[in-house]
DNA sequence: CTGTTAGCGCATTCAG
DNA sequence: CTGAATGCGCTAACAG
């Protein structure tokens, strides 16, 4: 490896001081234009290239923000992951990415990780496996911002309160269930994910607030939970063609499941949306495409990343408070696409 | 922020040295087994975490591989990546994403932050308009280590040998190709990429290939070239309704622009297979998944970012000779999934 | 406006 | 086996 330029090396061939070069560099109104100038020049002609490393260490500023997804190959964390990336990149900050595969232990090593990489700030959507926030303590501790998105924490309040930046999913859960009731559906078998996650806590909760107000009763009988895997899906779609009396409509409240539910009730000689109607969240732009029968609710991840690193690069460079008084809740809205009633 | 403890603090607390702190950390032999336990413990005790950002400086090494892909959010690319962060999450790097949002420019941007941040070696996939490594010349003369994948260059040995990674594009085109004809397709109209981009060029070179061996004759009018916009699937399924004699079956080189050709197709009537046929590249499980009409080739991104991984930190830790005398190419195996065949 | 001085936290000589 | 000394490249007081 060749060794590279430094500011000493520029400083040397213009007879200047090395920390001039460093102010000239970074254009410090305490150098004047013209010699701003020659060092720009021959930072030019020499090829220099600040060295991050080096700067990071001295200003104990690491200029990254970390990000925990469960996973980066599901689409709505990597269109998350795209709109981080762009915001970030913008105000000249790198992103370290780590996925915790939906595993408590995984988090907790990401974070671990970041620590030890010094990161300025934090943007995470927490595992399935997360029910606390105990293995937060020591970024509590070095007050590093934290912003969390989508999947949030539920009752944080005991540790401190927190930034979050979720979804309506309540609300556009209500009106997904409405929307199947004015269709004249009664009987809407639900598949839920654990009730521990907020998402899946919220969107079964506006499904309920929905009935309770069109008077139809809640059914147990009809609500499932699962993990959400891929094989979930078919074993509710199993569980629902098990049931004396065929519901009128199907929720999903995730994605997946959604397509391989349906995909064995289509395989099974269900016809959707005459026999069962369907409706499902969808962060799966070729899903919804491929698959026009589906209702679905849209929700951006890109959007949601640009505002979570909006939001942590305030907080990083103080623009805002750090000491929170209360929960901060920030709510995007996500989209109802009806295809059905087109056709 | 709370100031963080050091092998400073480590060592006055124990009346050693630093830099006997330091070695026994890291587990050097030079240490004793009964002091590398005491600073141990000691180090859990008052929580001490290494600083990456130091050690790095004083080591030249940033223990960072840089990333470029087109767009994080496309399928195939997050597989990838989420290949890349696991590998080297194990070996101990970290990992530095950035998109080029599949332009020259910000490709070039791109390797000049990767270039500040000093990263250890390069996994890279060109960008829709790269059609020269002029911009890596930077990256050449300071010898990082350089691992392409899947979009890389055609004629790279004008600028020096690199390490290729890619899928087997001409020999499953080849395959796809066979099977339409199998069936009994002659007319095969085929959506292309662009040429300049090796995987485009390799497919259709396999499409060629199995026409010459059936002896069909290629009848250019067949052939379409675009960027691969969803806009561009429906363009092409437009311009095959417009032949006076439907094809027998359509061939899309890439897995967006196929589903959206299939959905314009079927919107227009068009019944798939029965009259038309469809064989797509997908990376998409959702896609592959949710319309079981579609013939498609599978390429895995998780098993070739690993690959790239452990590609890349063996030329990192000279495990393998940077001076490379030709250029090496590995190749990934894609597997054909038909369905059609047994409906 | 510019130079001097002094580290950031760690790793690596070189002595013992 | 351990300690002392040095510097990675850059920034930030403090002087002038």
């Amino acid at each position: 490896m060749k060794k590279r330029t430094t500011i000493h090396d520029l400083a040397k061939q213009l007879s200047l001081d090395s920390s001039t070069v460093s102010r000239a560099l970074r254009g410090s109104p305490l150098v004047k234009q013209k010699t701003k100038d020659i060092v720009n020049d021959l930072a030019i002609k020499l090829n220099y290239k600040p060295n991050r490393l080096a700067s990071n260490l001295r200003s104990n500023k690491s200029n990254t923000i970390g990000v925990i997804v469960p996973r980066i190959s599901r689409h709505f964390f990597s269109s998350a992951i795209s709109g981080i990336e762009e915001e970030a990149y913008k105000k000249g900050y790198n992103i370290l990415i780590c996925q915790s595969q939906d595993k408590f232990k995984y988090e907790s090593k990401n974070i671990d990780n970041l620590l030890h990489n010094r990161v300025d700030g934090l943007i995470i959507s927490l595992s399935l496996e997360t029910r606390d926030l105990s293995h937060f303590s020591e970024l509590f501790e070095s007050e590093t911002p934290i912003v969390f998105f989508d999947r949030v924490p539920m009752n944080a309040l005991e540790y401190r309160p927190i930034i979050k930046i979720v979804n309506d999913d309540e609300a556009i859960s209500y009106n997904a269930t409405t929307h199947l009731i004015n269709q004249g559906c009664e009987r809407i078998a639900y598949h839920s994910g654990p009730d521990s996650i907020s998402i899946y806590n919220a969107r079964l909760k506006g499904y309920y607030k929905a009935l309770k107000k069109a008077s139809i009763p809640i059914l147990k009988n009809m609500i499932f939970y699962s993990n959400l895997m891929l094989k979930d899906g078919v074993d509710f779609a199993r569980k629902i063609l098990e049931l004396k009396k065929l519901p009128d409509a199907i929720y999903s409240a995730n994605d997946t499941t959604a397509l391989s539910s349906m995909q064995y009730l289509k395989s099974q000689g269900i016809r959707i949306p005459q026999d069962i109607k369907m409706i499902g969240f969808s962060d799966e732009p070729a899903s919804a495409m491929s698959d026009p029968t589906l209702t679905t609710v849209d929700q951006s991840g890109v959007e949601m990343g640009k505002v979570a690193v909006k939001k942590i690069t305030d907080l990083i460079e103080n623009r805002e408070e750090m000491q929170l008084q209360s929960n901060q809740i920030i709510t995007m809205n996500s989209t109802l696409i009806i295809r059905e009633s087109s056709r």
